[in-house]
DNA sequence: GCCGTTTTCGGCCCGACTGTTTTCAGTCG
């Protein structure tokens, strides 16, 4: 049973709890528990497995750590059947509809008897709901469009999509006279891998003015709501959009409160509590006094709660609230860092550009080195010119290395990892180049073994360097492969491999999860674009933002390392 | 149900908006 799995176990029982009427903090300490198994490095069955206590883990406690033990040990629990056969079948399945909550889910399924979102839609349009008492007409309706959005919106958008239609309501919403601060927020700025919605966020002169032009966007499909301060919006493809706007000076609190997450913000408010203070998106209010401190910054907002600052994308209570109490967050690895990108292709493979012009913008960006790594076959490339390919691309390398050009390129390829585990090039060939990344392409439905054989033999093999995308994944399309990741981990930390943070916004693979734990293990990590035409080197933003959120410094980071360092790594001295 | 620089018992995060209410409950983030 995986921790996914676990957790929503918890996560069911908590709505079911507060269906029940139970106490609202057992029902918060139910979700909190689903919270912080969803967030664990480790699956907990491998960790049950080692003997871990899981009563050490942070907001589990006797009763949820028994609880785990049986869900992994007997694949069911007893009290949550027990549970469940308490409210009639698919009544969890209402709360899913935005708008229905624990209290109308109940009264619609024993009132009315209704235990699915089918029943309910039919329910609203016969008018039964709208007679029930503290409902009516409006209500109903609001329903009825809940679920419509809920059926189309069946997904979280991936970070790639929203980040640019983000940009585009803030490049409106910035004309407006008297704006500043204009930022998006939340798990956007969080760089979560998909986002749910957009919080948006500034501060105006006039915050009204603001709210009311943001409702007219031309890209507005539906306003859900709208007060003087803060307003909610649909967008194409679903997206929701809020907008809250507040003044100058309150914007430090503004921002820290919306960037969540919501789990950091709840436990940095339990904490502060008991120094008296409450806090809240317009500051900190001392509790005696009732004197209200503002914050036009977030640095000074964290400073005043005696805390140092905390990158956004560690804001998850995973453990950084002590560690900033302590003054002992790491120095996170920045864009600034990266000295090269180690994942490209050219119109040698399947690439836009050629290798000179991906070898200009590279330098554009301040690169020292750009690692060229067309793929083996396939892809453009007819088997049996591969080795030709080859033997041009390195001349090229040579040529443009030889010339004033400023970037040095590494001559590398992308090969791919067949079924039986083989390489598809030959070892002499992949023995003289700079730097070969060995990828999984095929047959991603190999069972667990197998793909775990797979990819550690090339893990093994002494010409393969890094390992990309590991996993295979493609956000909201294509599950990664079934795979022994800590097996992996291990071996890649062993035999001195870098396993890559992908940065295409479609596959963040390794995800921050992952690469938290490979990390922990030992593996080197390597951040590479994959990029396919020049404008992509500019995603490695994206992998930056894994490598932050999985808690990576630079030197986790093989490409924070200078070009004779990474050869060093590379076991490629001598080349430079 | 969880947890402890006030505590092993007694606490447990904060505010806006909506709809249906004459003062607030429910939901959301």
């Amino acid at each position: 049973m995986k921790n996914s799995d676990i957790a929503e176990v918890f996560e069911n029982i908590a709505d079911l709890l507060e269906l029940k009427g139970e106490n609202k903090f057992k029902i918060r300490a139910y979700s909190r528990a689903a919270q912080v198994i969803s967030h664990l490095r480790q699956e907990m069955e491998l960790m049950h497995e080692e003997g871990t206590d899981f009563r050490d883990i942070e907001g589990i406690g006797d009763a949820i750590a028994k609880k785990s033990v049986e869900l992994i040990t007997t694949g069911k629990l007893k009290f949550y059947e027990d549970l469940k056969a308490e409210f009639p079948e698919g009544i969890i399945n209402l709360l899913d509809v935005p708008g229905i909550g624990p209290k109308t889910a109940y009264r619609l399924s024993t009132e009315l008897g209704v235990g699915s979102i089918e029943q309910l839609e039919q329910a609203i349009k016969d008018g039964r709901v709208a007679t029930l008492e503290r409902m009516g007409e409006k209500t109903a309706a609001n329903i009825l469009h809940a679920i419509g959005a809920f059926r189309r919106k069946d997904r979280r958008i991936p970070l790639g999509e929203a980040l640019p239609a983000v940009e585009e309501v803030i490049a409106e919403l910035a004309k407006v006279p008297g704006v500043r601060n204009l930022t998006a927020a939340g798990s956007l700025r969080r760089f979560k891998e998909t986002v749910g919605d957009i919080d948006l966020m500034g501060t105006a002169d006039d915050p009204e003015t603001v709210i009311q032009v943001f409702v007219k966007l031309p890209q507005v499909r539906q306003v859900l709501s709208q007060g003087p301060t803060k307003a909610s919006v649909i967008l194409p493809k679903g997206l929701q959009a809020d907008l809250r706007m507040v003044e100058h000076a309150e914007f430090g609190s503004l921002l820290q409160h919306f960037t969540g997450s919501k789990e950091h913000n709840v436990a940095l408010r339990t904490r502060t509590q008991a120094q008296g203070l409450s806090l809240s998106e317009y500051g900190i209010t001392d509790v005696k006094t009732g004197e209200i401190k503002k914050f036009a910054d977030e640095h000074s907002f964290y400073r005043y709660l005696g805390l140092q600052y905390i990158p956004p994308e560690i804001r998850e209570d995973m453990g950084e609230i002590g560690l900033a109490a302590k003054n002992a967050i790491p120095a996170l690895v920045e864009i600034q860092n990266i000295r090269g990108d180690l994942h490209a292709h050219t119109t040698a493979s399947d690439g836009m550009d050629s290798i000179e012009d991906m070898a200009k913008a590279a330098k554009a960006l301040g690169y020292e080195y750009l690692a060229i790594t067309d793929h083996s076959s396939g892809r453009m490339i007819p088997a049996d010119k591969k080795l030709d390919r080859v033997k041009r691309q390195t001349a090229e390398i040579k040529r443009i290395n030889s010339s004033s050009l400023g970037i040095y390129l590494l001559d590398g390829v992308e090969v791919d990892i067949k079924a039986d585990g083989s390489l598809d090039l030959p070892d002499e060939v992949l023995a003289g180049l700079d730097i070969v990344i060995g990828s999984v392409h095929s047959s991603f439905l190999q069972d667990r073994a197998q793909m775990t054989r797979r990819i550690i033999g090339a893990i093994e093999d002494p010409n393969i360097d890094i390992i990309a995308h590991p996993t295979c994944r493609k956000i909201g399309e294509r599950e990664p492969v079934d795979v022994d990741l800590e097996a992996l981990f291990r071996a890649a930390a062993e035999h001195g491999k870098a396993l890559e943070i992908n940065a295409m916004p479609e596959r963040l693979d390794l995800k921050d999860l992952h690469a938290y734990r490979a990390r922990e293990l030992g593996a080197m990590l390597s951040i590479g674009t994959d990029s396919h035409a020049t404008n992509h080197l500019a995603l490695m933003k994206f992998g930056i933002g894994v490598a932050r959120r999985a808690w990576c410094q630079p030197g986790d980071i093989l490409n924070t390392r200078s070009l004779k360092d990474v050869l060093h790594f590379l076991k490629k001295d001598k080349v430079a």
